[in-house]
DNA sequence: TTTGATTTTGAGCGACTGTTCAAGTTAAAA
DNA sequence: TTTTAACTTGAACAGTCGCTCAAAATCAAA
């Protein structure tokens, strides 16, 4: 090796996932990126080749983000219940340090209308992986006998994402802050009982 | 009056709300607005003054179009939820023949991301009028002993809506339509128990 | 039939887009 | 110290963007 990329590729990453995340792909252009990232447009080519693979990357690591912090609200907590709950609160309520409250999944499958797109496919591979992971999640639940086992895991885990999802949605706008704690507890009392 | 305007305004409101509720704001180029309602670029500056003039009267044409439904789904049915339910059952399971199975309100509040854009403050403004519509016609369902009161009508609403908005996510996708009907049952098993 | 206010047309403007690449810089290896 | 492959730079390209406006077309009223 001659000469060593100067560049975090981690952080390079991690930068253009939130200006993605906040303005969405097409509202995005190069020379915002080259200015978050402080990279000029060569560099960026070279090690991402367009901007479709930079927010490919950026898409990507934005799902490993939200594994980690789950994984975390796990660690913090005595049951999956507790965590996943944790982790709810966290997303609604903390909404101000991030780009949106809204995921940058649901954003993307919003934005990417050709369902031929590689882009739009990458969105739903990705929220694909998610329901996975979450139902391994509830599968662990039941069998702790934090839930019961009239309905599956897999259908927690859809019941989970809808509603989640749409919580989010609805905290996407100022003055409802004091409406989450409640409709995070609506939400889980309705989980234990189904 | 010495000439009169040849098109129909309602229709190309109507036929630009389709493309931007499919494509979104910043992906519908002018010229693709220009060939899906047939003028030229002179006839709809003179007409709605700029792009975003006619997404304005785009969003809330859709908004009226999406109350009219409702009205249609209540005059069929015979109690408030039937109506209700008829509407989700409608929206959710028809998907293939809009542009798009995510509501054109909710694509228009993932996309303006800065929260002083007069655009994402008119998809603020048209959800609030919603919610409200909703609200009345929960307070009329509980008058009428279809619901308890152990919550308020506007509960029901934000529920109603955090439900809605979350399912239509969730449907914009391919091979999952065996699960509307269900997850619709479900979603009104659950406003009845509230 | 002529008039004249109004609407429609479409070539084209300046700004901005994603992207390229020749020239400059860097630093490990020779 | 010199070499040289890898990396960085930023001016610039071709294409597209939202939009304008002078000219042509239109048609009710005179």
């Amino acid at each position: 090796m001659v000469n060593k990329v100067k560049f975090e590729r981690e952080t390079v990453v991690r930068l253009a996932s939130q200006l993605f995340w906040e303005k969405g792909f097409h509202a995005t252009s190069t020379r915002d990126l080259q200015e978050a990232v402080n990279m000029r447009p060569g560099s960026i080519y070279s090690a991402f080749g367009s901007k479709e693979g930079l927010y490919i990357e950026s898409l990507k690591d934005y799902t490993e983000q939200m594994e980690s912090q789950i994984k975390e609200c796990l660690s913090t907590s005595d049951s999956i219940l507790g965590g996943l709950r944790a982790f709810v609160e966290d997303v609604v309520t903390k909404k101000e340090s991030t780009p949106s409250a809204i995921c940058m999944l649901v954003k993307a499958n919003c934005e990417f209308a050709d369902k031929d797109s590689s882009l739009y496919q990458l969105s739903l591979d990705l929220a694909d992986k998610f329901e996975n992971y979450l139902s391994v999640l509830f599968e662990q639940a039941i069998e702790k006998n934090e839930l019961s086992n009239n309905i599956s895991a897999q259908e927690y885990a859809r019941f989970f994402e809808v509603q989640f999802t749409g919580l989010r949605g609805y905290f996407n706008r100022p003055g409802v802050e004091s409406l989450a704690q409640p409709m995070i507890n609506q939400m889980f009392k309705i989980i234990k009982s189904l």
